[in-house]
Formats: structure tokens, C-alpha cells, sequence
DNA sequence: CGCATATGAAAAG
DNA sequence: TTTTCCTATGCGT
């Protein structure tokens, strides 16, 4: 579930769990792909993890090397505890253990299938976030939407394909796309720039509150307060009785299915190699002044 | 059990 | 535009 939502979550519980904690570092199936790079992070404290968008940062005492995780499309990193370390299993990448010196408990993670996993020197890391745009999920001049309509207001692109842009909006991902288009009835192919800004603004406002709110629930939840029966009876009826472990959503994966809002069938087609859910009704087709 | 599919992004061609 | 990374899940058999 790698949005930007998920990346800050996990840069919030790894501080949690391991901060301030001197680390084992190792990378026991990683096929020799990270074993260099654990073995200088091992026997380190780890000072804290932060993200930017969808990339977590972990910092260490005792050098200015930073490391970098990407998680691509499935990659997974877990955090647990128990009493006795478990086997790897699988293709760990990255372990971190953590061992509470009173009652001798463990705490590890296990990093799989990510994209990136690398040792940056911060010249490398200031150079990689230098190429994100804001995220709605940071502080300040970090999350300044203003940056963001500096690209979307001129570009001729569709509006889906350039909220799927990291350069653009940082953190975004296929999700919060279709339904932050949803909830403001916007068109997902009309161009950048016939939007205006207002409009925009109140879309990054509302982007800003769902993604915190993902954070905390750690998971994407985007149906309004009045919809949300709606959304349960039906997501119910494609449960067949199992649990449900993807939030609800308006129009992501809902394709053939009646719209919550309207009922007119949810549309799915693919954008820039990415499947792109809309309404055709509650998100009309913008025609511009021309033609018209 | 096997197989298709997925919330991403970079490299290859 | 296609391939790669190679995890986890859901579904059909």
C-alpha cells in the first residue's frame, strides 16, 4: 500500500521502535544486494526516519550517510516484536534488530521486495528531493501547494497524469488520485491548465486531511461521513464474507460498479500505464471556452 | 496448488 | 513503449 500515507507512517513507527536504539544491521537473503550497506549500519544507533513523498530516510550516529528506502510497487517493510527473533523468510533485504536490555525482548524489521534500498551521502539525498515536488504530509515550505500549481496551471497535460507526477505533488500515488478527482468532481482529463487556482487550492487542502488521516489509520479512507453506508453495503457485497483490509473508496477498483453518489457505472481506462477509475457523471467532460 | 494482479519508478530499447 | 524489480493477496481449480 506504498503511498506517501504509508511512507510517513512507517518513518514515524520506525523512530518509534528503534530510535535512539543501538542497531543490528544485516541482510540475510538480499542475494548480496545490501550486505555492504548493512554491515556499515550495523552496531549504529538509529537517530530517526523521516519522508518525503514516497521515499523513507533513516539517519544513523556516526555517519553522515543516510539510508534510502523506496518501495516500488509491493515492496514491504515490517516492523515487530516478540520474544525470540524469527527466520527470515523470504527475500529480506534489510533486517534491523533491536534487543531491550531488561526482559531481553526483540524488535525488528524486515525490509522486502522495495525498490531502492541504498546508502545516499546527503549531497545524493538533498539532489534526490530536490527533484519532489511538496508533500502534503510535511511542514511548511515543504507542503506549498503554490509550487504545485506552478506546474499544473501552465501544463497541457490531464490532470490525472500530472497528479501521478512526483515532481508535481510528492506522495501521491494511484489511489489518492482517482479519488481526490472524485471528490471534487473534476474531470480527470482535463488539461492542467484550464483549472483554476481556487480550485486546486481546495483539492490540496482536502489532500492535506486525507493523507493525515491515512497516517493515522494507516490505510486510505476518502468516503465522506454521509456515503459511508453506501460505501460499506457495497463493498460488502464483494467481500464475500472475508475481512476487508483496503479502506473504502468511491471510484478506486470500482470499475462496472454503481457510483455511491449518482449510481451511474464507474468508469476505468488506462492513463500513462496506470489504471484510472472515474465517474462519468458526477466528473463530467470539461469542454473549454473554445470547444464550446 | 498455480496464476493474475497491484497503491511505483527506473532502466532498457 | 516495454521490461524489470520479484512481495503479497485474491481467486480459480
Amino acid at each position: 500500500m506504498p503511498e506517501g500515507h504509508t511512507l510517513h507512517r512507517l518513518a514515524i513507527d520506525l523512530t518509534d521502535a528503534f530510535g535512539g536504539s543501538v542497531v543490528a544491521a544485516s541482510s540475510p537473503q538480499g542475494q548480496g544486494r545490501f550486505e555492504d550497506g548493512a554491515a556499515q549500519l550495523d552496531g549504529r544507533e538509529l537517530i530517526a526516519a523521516d519522508a518525503w513523498g514516497k521515499h523513507l530516510f533513516v539517519r544513523f550516529a556516526g555517519t553522515e550517510l543516510v539510508l534510502h528506502v523506496h518501495l516500488g510497487l509491493y515492496g514491504k517493510l515490517r516492523i515487530a516484536g516478540a520474544d525470540v527473533l524469527p527466520d527470515p523468510v523470504g527475500q529480506v533485504r534489510l533486517r534491523l534488530v533491536t534487543t531491550d536490555r531488561s526482559d531481553g525482548r526483540v524488535t525488528w524489521a524486515d525490509l522486502r521486495g522495495a525498490t531502492a534500498c541504498e546508502l545516499l551521502t546527503p549531497e545524493e539525498r538533498d539532489a534526490l528531493v530536490a527533484r519532489l515536488g511538496p508533500d502534503p504530509l510535511r511542514e511548511g515550505a515543504d507542503a506549498d501547494p503554490d509550487r504545485a500549481w506552478a506546474r499544473i496551471g501552465r501544463s497541457r497535460k490531464s490532470v490525472a497524469a500530472l497528479l501521478m507526477e512526483q515532481d508535481v505533488v510528492a506522495g501521491i500515488g494511484n489511489v489518492y488520485r482517482a479519488e481526490l478527482l472524485f471528490r471534487h468532481r473534476v474531470d480527470p482529463f482535463r488539461e492542467g491548465r484550464s483549472m483554476r487556482v481556487g480550485r486546486w487550492q481546495e483539492m490540496w487542502a482536502d489532500l492535506v486531511e486525507l493523507m493525515h488521516l491515512g497516517v493515522a489509520v494507516n490505510r486510505i479512507e476518502t468516503v465522506r461521513p454521509e456515503h459511508e453506508a453506501a460505501a460499506r453495503a457495497a463493498a460488502k457485497q464483494y467481500e464475500g464474507g472475508r475481512r476487508r483490509r483496503s479502506g473504502l473508496s468511491y471510484v478506486y477498483r470500482r470499475d462496472g460498479q454503481p457510483c455511491l453518489v449518482c449510481g451511474t457505472q464507474v468508469r476505468t481506462e488506462v492513463l500513462v500505464a496506470r489504471n484510472l477509475f472515474w465517474c462519468p457523471r458526477c466528473q463530467p467532460r470539461f469542454r473549454s471556452r473554445a470547444q464550446r
